[in-house]
DNA sequence: CTAGGTTGCCTAAACGTTTTAGGCAAACCC
DNA sequence: GGGTTTGCCTAAAACGTTTAGGCAACCTAG
């Protein structure tokens, strides 16, 4: 019988694209099963089991974002950098919205704190390196970015601008104004 | 044979505790009847399938987030009502994650269209008739406010801030803060 | 108050996904 | 080439979803 060459990071890379495909939702380790030609029963020798699967998914997609965004970053500085690091979330959410889904599920802290998750985090604050923001200020800007990089791109994907007439690529440019303007006008304390 | 009383309307208020209790993506047509000491087939003559449930549910958590805003709107203006339209979203999900999470769910467009999510809209809009903004940056406000809500507390629930040390009660204060600073000067286009 | 129709919950059964246990053959390692 | 390891297999149990069909409880009209 022949050998189809499973091992977690294929299986990892496979159930990332079929989750752009279908939705990370609905990735499930018997469809990724059939995708190999293969019983189902044979990948849970690579895999813990289905949150296994899941997990490793998410933890990928966090490291080609933060691969992303650290190459974004690379030589720029303040509003420039704002834009290119936003677009970092933008595209890749476009791109791969079943990576992105999967980027969002909860770690568990341990997991968490040993993910590209940190990186990303290192580099809101990079980020704000170009801004003149006391130090007390800049834990509130990160989250502050965070939450409109991560709360937009999700509504965009879920269909929450959809309906009304603006392109949402108009609105976005504008939001990255709003945000170099705020930072550049941080409200004191 | 005593009768359980299920209706549609019975099953969408339990399904929501339910999801409160154990998260969203764990409601199941089964818990549900386990619940009502019921069996499984039954739910099946009140509800179409496990994704109508779901809607329902979403549909419901919808409205009652629409009828707090509504309420925490009426009377205030500006910062004030800025403020507790913020705390509405914050407070619910905190309250009802499970439930805050069904609203998340995405909606095909003309179900979208008639639920509660266009009030909600509107009141965005009310909030930003306290600033004086142009018609045509009023959108990409409203948009912007929403992906912050959003972004904040579903990273805040997700656990994504929990590590770093600032309380986040701090930096909700300090992105409503931020927020209204920012609508204040909103950027010329 | 009873006969008829309707409704509500039931049993039964098919199907898909998850997961574990144990087996056989291919691959690798001297 | 022989022994060990590894990879995929079959089998099977447990659980969630969903449909079909049945019987008894409830409601309504006479």
């Amino acid at each position: 019988m022949a050998r189809a060459g499973l091992t977690a990071e294929r299986l990892t890379q496979a159930g990332a694209e079929l989750a752009d495909e279908i939705g990370f939702d609905r990735v499930t380790v018997s469809e990724l099963a059939r995708r190999f030609g293969v019983k189902v029963a044979s990948l849970y020798s690579h895999v813990r089991n289905s949150q296994d699967l899941r997990t490793r998914i998410a933890l990928a997609a966090l490291e080609e974002m933060a691969d992303r965004a650290a190459e974004a970053l690379a030589g720029r500085a303040g509003k420039d950098a704002l834009a290119a690091f936003a677009d970092v979330y933008r595209d890749y959410a476009r791109e791969h919205p079943g990576r992105y889904a999967a980027a969002q599920l909860r770690l568990d802290p341990q997991a968490a704190a040993a993910s590209a998750g940190v990186r990303h985090a290192q580099m809101t604050r990079a980020v704000l390196r170009g801004y003149d923001l006391p130090e007390s200020e800049q834990v509130h800007a990160v989250r502050l970015l965070g939450s409109v990089f991560h709360g937009y791109v999700s509504l965009e994907l879920g269909g929450g601008f959809s309906h009304s007439a603006p392109d949402t690529q108009e609105t976005w440019a504008r939001t990255i104004d709003a945000l170099d303007s705020l930072l550049r006008n941080w409200p004191r304390p």
